[in-house]
RNA sequence: CGGGGCGUAGCAUAAUGGUAGUGUUCACGGUUUGGGACCGUGCGGCCCGGGUUCGAUUCCCGGCGCCCCGACCA
């Protein structure tokens, strides 16, 4: 894309509303946009990151075999009633809104409950099951004091799937399965290291859930973590009987403020009993279906990257998720041989599938440099009178700030 | 929802009971040209309602909005 043709602005100065630095960043970087509280619009560069995140999850969960789908984001309120969720003093964070021809509809700030509903028309059988679906939605949450940016908002994209299995030894499988499923999302967008399985509080279920957590100064979680022994107990569950339990000490534990970047959860049959999602057994047994649910906030995701993977210049996405593979800068000045050039290369590039941003704008080098920073794109290809004369390309990696000269061909190579 | 803070131009920031200055952005002209370059000219603003007052952006009351701390967080 010529970034010429690129509507949004940067700025040298975030908006003094917005403190957190992903907000500070994304928004000066033109991948944000705030509507109100906790309510953000996804600009070009930034949806380029959500869709890439959303590929990256996908294909995840795709390998696990499951199905996208995309449900409805108006609920219906008896769907809710019948498992005693649709009661403000229960939930929340409902919004709700009147139908003008009557009634009252939900929007969905969780989709269990549709879900389970749903597969009433696709399970009958044990042949039926398992079955993994899952969807990206916009959640809306009415919360009563949105922060921290797009981290904890009123409206934010999820990544919802949901299991649903014979029993628990297949429900059991297909969790620990979600479990490494989701260690490879975190690790290929570049937050792997900081991220741990952390043990939470359960449900009326199990023991505990399974949170992912990812390690931020302004987290508004606190785990504590055993990097050696792997062990992170979120510290709603930090007992004795819990550190018993990981046969650990308090004092082998180390604590640290994280956010929730992801939550799996085993309902077991409770949800499938209360909406009536039974199925036959081999021996015509009516047998309630398992459920599992496995949660990923894509837009929280965002912020994560942007805040942590950042410098004082400004983002330095990891190229699995950054909004495109090159930054391209011309230096021409009006030296029409430098622009041909600059020109040339993006033409190639695009036609060979790299994504590039070209920046073919009339301005100065400081301002287009700032700009190239600041929106972190991982690798800067500089065109200039210098390089023409070389012959090569000047490659700058946005992270270490390496450069190094390089041909055409590199470049083709570099996705 | 409890507590605290803040609403002045697209963005950031100042002063003021007598209608508002600066930076940046933007437009135009000129000089520059490998790190948000410089000079000049120009466009553009007091959250809403009520009160006090001859006069309110300023003081008072109410509303709305935003931020932070806490509580809450499937």
């Amino acid at each position: 894309m010529r970034q010429s043709k690129l509507f949004t602005k940067t700025r040298k100065e975030a908006p003094k509303d917005e403190v957190s630095k992903n907000a500070e960043l994304l928004i000066r970087a033109g991948f944000i946009h705030k509507e109100m509280a906790g309510v953000y619009s996804f600009l070009p560069l930034g949806l380029r990151v959500i869709e890439k995140l959303k590929s990256v999850i996908r294909e995840e969960m795709n390998s696990s075999n499951g199905q996208e789908i995309l449900m409805s984001t108006l609920q219906r309120k008896e769907l809710w009633e019948v498992t005693n969720r649709w009661g403000d003093e229960t939930v929340d964070v409902w919004f709700k809104s009147a139908l003008n021809s009557g009634g009252e509809v939900g929007f969905g700030w969780s989709h269990e409950e549709p879900i389970t509903y749903m597969m009433k028309d696709h399970i009958a059988s044990f042949r039926d099951l398992p079955i993994f679906v899952y969807q990206f939605q916009n959640k809306l949450r009415n919360e009563l004091r949105a922060k921290s940016g797009v981290m904890r908002g009123r409206e934010f994209i999820m990544k919802d799937m949901y299991s649903f299995s014979r029993d628990q030894k297949e429900h059991d499988e297909y969790y620990n399965g979600m479990i490494e499923a989701y260690n490879k999302v975190f690790s290929r967008i570049g937050l792997g290291e900081d991220t741990f399985l952390t043990f939470a509080p359960g449900g009326a279920f199990t023991e505990f859930s399974h949170e992912f957590q990812t390690v931020i100064d302004n987290g508004e979680d606190t785990i504590y973590i055993n990097k050696e022994k792997n062990i992170a107990i979120n510290d709603e569950v930090l007992n004795e009987d819990t550190l018993s339990n990981f046969n650990v000490t308090r004092d082998d534990l180390r604590e640290v403020k994280t956010t929730e970047v992801g939550n799996i959860f085993n309902f077991g049959t409770q949800k499938c009993k209360e909406l009536n999602l039974f199925y036959n057994d081999k021996e015509g047994n009516k047998v309630p279906v398992w459920l599992g649910s496995y949660g990923i906030g894509v837009t929280r995701l965002m912020g994560v990257i942007a805040e942590k993977l950042s410098d004082e210049k400004g983002i330095v996405w990891p190229s699995s998720v950054a909004p495109f593979d090159i930054h391209l800068v011309e230096i021409s000045n009006g030296d029409e041989e430098v622009k041909k050039s600059a020109d040339e290369l993006y033409s190639t590039l695009s036609k060979n599938g790299v994504e590039v941003l070209y920046d073919d704008r009339s301005t100065s080098v400081g301002q287009k440099f700032a700009d190239s920073d600041l929106i972190g794109i991982p690798i800067r290809v500089v065109v200039s009178k210098k390089t023409l004369a070389e012959g090569k390309f000047e490659r700058v990696e946005r992270k270490s700030g390496a450069t190094d000269m390089v041909d055409e061909s590199t470049l083709l190579s570099q996705t």
